[in-house]
DNA sequence: GTCTATACGCGGATAGAC
DNA sequence: GTCTATCCGCGTATAGAC
């Protein structure tokens, strides 16, 4: 992995604003002092402030992808993966799992999220239907992981779920 | 009822931009102009923008502990009551739906309405542990809630479950 | 490539008429 | 109580130096 680019710094600096801050309150001044760059260094590698959402979503997108295929080659299974990662802590989260959630927080507003976002579940849902054969089952499982990062979202974690993981795939299956 | 006040159709106004275009985007003037009345108008009944969302959080806790209270006195029960109203539609929803959805929204970014939604969260879950008795099982059954919820955010909806509500539950049961 | 300085528009809030 | 007019601050974007 080469050193980070002068573009990865500042979107890594506007997901993490995101996250902890939300997107309204995040303006271009903030992401470069974070990055550490003024803010016509970032309009140099952004153009305008939806040049840099778009960036954002590229990479959400490209990360999620990545990640799904990690999943699909696992051991465990994707509804597995996917539930366990779902759980992470959003501060010391993976850089998926930062970018997700940043995403999610922008779908709130921000139709391109929104639409990001759907393409992204639909392509764990897919995953997970194939896995388990019953459309019910991965339709409850990823609504389960869904919901943990709507908590996520509001600032809730889900200490329930953390440990029972395979219990709730296995009711899940059930018929 | 007696027929809505002034307030609550500003409220009301408010609510519905900030569902179906996102607390950024929403501005007094559109605010005021969907209620009918003018920026100044607003202002006197809500002093600041602050004070505005205040005023929803305030409607949306009420609603939402009405909404409980109905649900515990259900013959269906809570967790049934609750899975088969998160997946109504949010533009055709009622009144404690839409409020939700907004709520949800605006807990992106703003603090105060991410600790409401939490509030109303532990409520629901509370009461459906007392229902089902096994923490594990309402655990499943508000979080596949909460996912549903934060799908018609990003303007998904769950077809899959609507009508398969009572198995989700049955199955979300099985020890 | 990155910075400073500045122009510009918009949204929030106030003052005061009616 | 509700309106119009106006002010102010802030955030985006541009121009141009280095």
């Amino acid at each position: 992995m080469p050193r980070p680019s002068q573009r990865d710094r500042i979107l890594d600096a506007y997901t993490d604003l995101v996250v902890d801050a939300g997107p309204e309150t995040v303006t271009l001044d903030a992401v470069a002092a974070a990055a550490g760059v003024s803010k016509g260094g970032l309009l140099y590698h952004f153009g305008s402030r939806e040049a840099l959402l778009d960036g954002l979503l590229d990479r959400a997108r490209e990360l999620n992808d990545a990640d799904l295929a990690t999943a699909r080659a696992a051991d465990e299974g994707v509804s597995r993966y996917y539930l366990r990662t779902s759980v992470d802590d959003p501060a010391a989260g993976s850089a998926v799992y930062r970018a997700t959630v940043a995403m999610i927080k922008l779908a709130a507003t921000e139709p391109r999220a929104a639409e990001t976002t759907r393409r992204c579940m639909a392509g764990w849902r897919a995953a997970m239907t194939e896995e388990l054969g019953d459309p019910l089952a991965a339709d409850i499982v990823a609504t389960v992981g869904d919901g943990i990062y709507l908590r996520s979202i509001v600032g809730d974690g889900s200490p329930g779920l953390v440990d029972a993981v395979e219990e709730v795939i296995r009711r899940a299956e059930r018929s």
